[in-house]
RNA sequence: UGGGGCGUCGCCAAGCGGUAAGGCACUGGGUUUUGAUCUCAGCAUACGCAGGUUCGAAUCCUGCCGCCCCAGCCA
């Protein structure tokens, strides 16, 4: 794939398929599975788990299916389906033809849990939702048993086909598995297996079926009709994995897959949970799924990251059951580095400032070439037009210059980027004081060349006013601005930490004339400010371009820094 | 308070009885027409705490402490 495979770190997971491989479990074969509920889209901690069950699956020259986990019609519809599958392949991976739906073994289901029934490990139960609560007891006290935990085969059997045929209401009975009331595990208290959902329309099998398994019984057995060897899923489902076991041993099934479980990924500054995701969206606090400052694979792709980038960041972070809370830095730093090497250099002044070079002839346009990359000549180079006026940062000029600071000041000289080094003559205000152009003198001598008997140490960007392509830039920042949004302290709900300032729109930016023809999904480095991208709602008429992250920046620390120490 | 997990540098994370890898962050130096990149150097006498076993322990034993998960007809 690209230069981050080849690094792949190994870890308790692999280490146990090492061992089994060693033991020669399984004939030698490995055979994974990416199984998401289709009920949201995929975030970034979904790309932990794909790029680990696909990465294992590759490096052990094994298979990794595809799989809906889509028990449960009320919350899954097929956008969803639609959108994790575009998300799986951008990032890199390729289920082949192994796409699997649990509805598919929706008929297999019903037929194995009519065969827990007939081995007595299962029963159909009339109790209401509250008396199923009030049964089960207790963390510190044991459950009792349901008054029709003992009903014969055969009525077990006619009531469940009963159920299947749509006879009873929602919620009037429920098939349990008939495990222990007492057991100290709350999953092993007889947990329901299948409900009953009348009148829902399943995205796959329409109205096919008015009772739905649930995910404990669906999950295990999808696994071993699959002829998964490793089950890999989160920590909170350890408590499950007695059950897991419980219904593959009772079925005697032949394939027995192996579930192990690791740690969820915390990213600082974001949440990284479905729910919370959902609302966000649904309550407006972002545009949508793919908004540049959502955790989500499309926001992420949107927001300019990489798909190496976003694999070299959970190779980076390595795979565990210890909870950790992985700082941003470790994400930004893997966009940079990856956009470093690949993305083609320009430059793009955010806040104009007009710059008039009074020696330089009216009209004329000098077009000087500069390279896409300064380390990668095979990169190429473009053309910049130079004219008499220009825009540069506001930024980059002061009246007074600060300790330190190196770009252009009044009666100083700075380089101009690819181009001449000029001095600033004049500065000139409007009424109310504010600097509204600059003019300045250049030095023809300083192409390509360094001045005669003086040193210029400052270089900014520039762009010529005429060919300058107006847009609109949209600065992105953390979506919350507190660590932990979701387990805060101060127990305020997460969206009392919602970031006011995630997003600042530029509307007057000025590009070099080279990015006119920028086309959605583009990378560039605007030299001294970022990585940007253009945005699907770029057009050639309305430019739009997101920051996908800032360039390092040690003179904003230095400038920091002096405004604490005085 | 029942059960299941986890505790190694600011954040991740190797380590599996032989005397603390690596990455990110941070600090300082060099190169540089991006204060970018690149590059060099520094950065845990210490592995939640307390005992014990051993010539030797982050690694084994015992006891504490802290944090997370579980009482959906969600996944």
């Amino acid at each position: 794939m690209s230069a981050d495979d080849n690094s792949t770190r190994t870890n308790f997971i692999r280490n146990i398929i090492d061992e089994d491989l060693a033991a020669g479990r399984n004939g030698g074969r490995v055979a994974t599975r990416f199984p998401p509920e289709p009920n949201g889209y995929l975030h970034i901690g979904h790309a932990k788990s794909i790029c680990l069950n696909f990465g294992i699956a590759q490096d052990y020259n094994g298979t990794c299916n595809l799989r809906f986990d889509d028990t449960n019609p009320h919350k899954e519809n097929v956008e969803f389906v639609e959108a994790i599958q575009r998300d799986v392949h951008w990032l890199g991976y390729d289920w082949g033809d192994r796409l699997y739906y649990a509805s598919d073994y929706f008929e297999q289901l019903y037929e194995l849990a009519c065969e827990l029934i007939r081995r007595g490990k299962a029963y159909v139960c009339d109790l209401s939702p509250e008396q199923i609560r009030d049964y089960r007891g207790t963390l510190t006290r044991p459950g009792k048993d349901s008054p029709y935990r003992d009903r014969s085969v055969d009525e077990n059997l006619d009531l469940f086909a009963r159920m299947r045929a749509g006879e009873f209401e929602d919620g009037a009975r429920i098939l349990r598995a008939r495990i222990d009331m007492a057991s100290p595990n709350m999953n092993m208290r007889d947990p329901a297996i299948y409900r009953i959902r009348r009148g829902a329309v399943h995205h796959q099998t329409g109205e096919a079926w008015c009772i739905y398994p649930m995910y404990d019984f669906t999950h295990c057995i999808s696994d071993s009709i699959e002829g998964i060897t490793h089950s890999l899923c989160t920590l909170e489902f350890e408590d499950h994995r007695p059950l897991y076991d419980w219904f593959l041993d009772t079925l005697e099934m032949e394939c027995h897959p192996r579930q192990i479980e690791f740690s969820r990924l915390e990213l600082q500054y974001t949440v990284t949970s479905k729910r919370r995701l959902t609302e966000l969206v649904e309550e407006g606090h972002v545009e949508d799924w793919d908004d540049p400052r959502m955790p989500t694979i499309a926001g992420l792709r949107r927001r300019g990251y990489t798909p190496a980038s976003i694999r070299d960041f959970c190779e980076r972070i390595g795979v565990t059951k210890s909870e950790n809370n992985v700082e941003m830095g470790v994400l930004e730093n893997c966009v940079r580095e990856d956009l470093n090497r690949t993305a083609p250099r320009r430059m793009a002044v955010l806040h104009p400032l007009k710059v008039v070079i009074e020696n330089y002839p009216e009209g004329e346009v000098e077009e000087l070439e500069a390279p896409n990359h300064p380390q990668d000549e095979t990169m190429g180079t473009r053309r910049l037009p130079f004219t008499r006026e220009l825009y540069i940062e506001q930024d980059d000029f002061r009246e007074q210059a600060p300790r330190k600071f190196k770009r252009l000041v009044s009666g100083g000289e700075v380089r101009l980027r690819n181009a001449y080094v000029i001095r600033c003559e004049r500065v000139i205000k409007d009424s109310r004081g504010e600097i509204v152009e600059l003019r300045c003198s250049y030095d023809p001598d300083t192409l390509s060349k360094n001045p005669e008997g003086r040193k210029v140490k400052g270089v900014i960007h520039w762009v010529s006013a005429a060919h300058a392509v107006e847009a609109e830039l949209r600065l992105y920042d953390r979506l919350f601005n507190h660590p932990s949004p979701a387990a805060a302290r101060d127990g305020a709900d997460y969206r009392a930490h919602l970031n006011p300032d995630s997003l600042l729109t530029l509307t007057h930016c000025r590009l070099e004339s080279s990015l006119a023809n920028a086309q959605p999904g583009e990378h560039f480095q605007f030299e001294r400010q970022g990585y940007f991208c253009v945005d699907p709602d770029h057009s050639h008429d309305r430019p739009v371009f997101n920051r996908t992250v800032t360039l390092r920046d040690s003179w904003a620390r230095i400038e920091q820094q002096q405004k604490e120490a005085s």
